[in-house]
DNA sequence: CTCGTGACTCCCC
DNA sequence: AGGGGAGCCACGA
């Protein structure tokens, strides 16, 4: 049974819970996964969790989150300007101008795989 | 407590 | 085609 509290800290976890579950290679958008949760209007909520996701102690894998078009929206806010294309490169996706070449040939939608 | 802001997205003009 | 507004919710000032 669940109580208030719980629900209250059930959405940055789950969007932690969904993000470590992203296949190697595979990517997905923030608004995938706000919808997953139930909020598809959430999208930035998914945003500020990735940002904080820096302070969690297991690992999140952030740079496999992109916004609906395949941009490296976050890319800025990694350590360094190239980190998020490094990471995503070296699992064998293809980075031109911040965008995710094929994107939809990488894409992972959390609903196919959790439903 | 109130206000502003953000790694988003959709809808309307 | 591109710009503006609204909805979403947590968090810091």
């Amino acid at each position: 049974m669940r109580n208030e509290k719980d629900s209250q800290i059930d959405f940055f976890e789950k969007v932690y819970d969904v993000v470590r579950q992203i296949p190697y290679g595979k990517v997905t958008t923030y608004g995938l996964i706000a919808k997953h949760l139930g909020s598809p209007q959430a999208a930035r909520m998914v945003g500020w969790a990735m940002n904080k996701s820096h302070y969690q102690e297991n690992y999140v894998p952030a740079q496999r989150v992109v916004n609906r078009n395949g941009m490296l929206s976050g890319k800025h806010h990694f350590n360094g300007e190239h980190v998020m294309e490094d990471l995503l490169m070296s699992e064998g996706i293809q980075i031109k101008n911040d965008c995710i070449i094929d994107f939809e040939k990488h894409l992972w939608d959390p609903e196919a795989f959790l439903k």
